[in-house]
DNA sequence: GCAGTCTTCGGAGTCATTCTCAATAACAAA
DNA sequence: TTTGTTATTGAGAATGACTCCGAAGACTGC
């Protein structure tokens, strides 16, 4: 839950016996530049690489999504149907959780610093070390309660 | 957020529209008679529907597992990788959140009220229909932190 | 530099979930 | 109770997000 550098992460890497590459630095930069409330999913983000001129293939970056939420410098979220998203791990002041639509997947994102402590505290007492904490309510939206759509 | 019996699902089943059927109640009695920490998969029921006598095709079981989900009656569960898991969705003494270990998926339930609150509050300031309200925690688990397996 | 091995790439493969459609059966109205 | 309408089921096919594979490339530590 702390902001990297790519040397940090470079640290952290050759720490585990792992390498740091071109593409596992693109990858952090291009999430840190992110606009806020911006959720990316690994085709999002191949598309958006190759529009930039730094593409990187699928197969990479499916592998370094999964590394890097693993080392807790990404949080995967499972916001819509079907496919996992990702954004950057940002701590305290930052740090937020979603509030999402059923139907429609329109997402809210909101913050809460107790829920933060209870996730730390309850993390703790069970002895993890904790790389996530993310409170998700599901419901269904304004929009939503208002149409004749049914589901 | 509410506990169901057969006949109120029916209730609300017809007041949409759509009709109650014996596979219907067949799954949400599993679901309630389920022992407290049990997530199910749609595979997982569609085998123990199998064992008891009283099997339910696969399809048929997806299909009832999102539109319970939806309705509020089930929660659904991104615990392990590759699979949604389910359980029945109580209300407030029984309700929980899920702290996942992310190499072993070694899972542990707790119960926060406040966090409940927070859940409740937020979605009624957004105007949402609240139908779950999930604190998921992400870590390593203190067995995984000893290990030398990576990642 | 060099050896060792971690990583990348592209394509093939996997499998959870969704789709299709004919047959069935709730539901409501008569 | 009978009947018409149409939501639902079941079996298998299809989809697609994600993983696996193997050869080629490239970090790291020595
Ligand atoms: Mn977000
Ligand atoms: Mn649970
Ligand atoms: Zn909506
Ligand atoms: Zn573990």
């Amino acid at each position: 839950m702390a902001a990297y550098t790519p040397s940090a992460l470079k640290a952290e890497l050759n720490e585990r016996g792992w390498r740091m590459t071109p593409q596992r630095e693109t990858m952090l930069k291009t999430f840190q530049n992110l606009p806020e409330g911006t959720h990316l999913s690994a085709e999002d983000l191949c598309d958006q690489l190759d529009k930039e001129g730094e593409p990187i293939s699928l197969s990479t970056i499916y592998r370094n999504l999964k590394l890097m939420a693993r080392m807790g410098i990404l949080r995967e979220l499972e916001l819509a149907e079907g496919q996992k998203r990702y954004e950057i791990n940002q701590p305290a002041p930052h740090h937020h959780h979603h509030l999402i639509c059923v139907r429609c997947n329109k997402t809210i994102e909101f913050k809460n610093d107790s829920v933060l402590k209870v996730g730390a505290k309850t993390a703790d007492r069970s002895g993890y070390h904790i790389l996530d904490c993310q409170l998700l309510i599901h419901g269904i939206c304004p929009t939503c309660q208002r149409s004749i759509v049914p589901i």
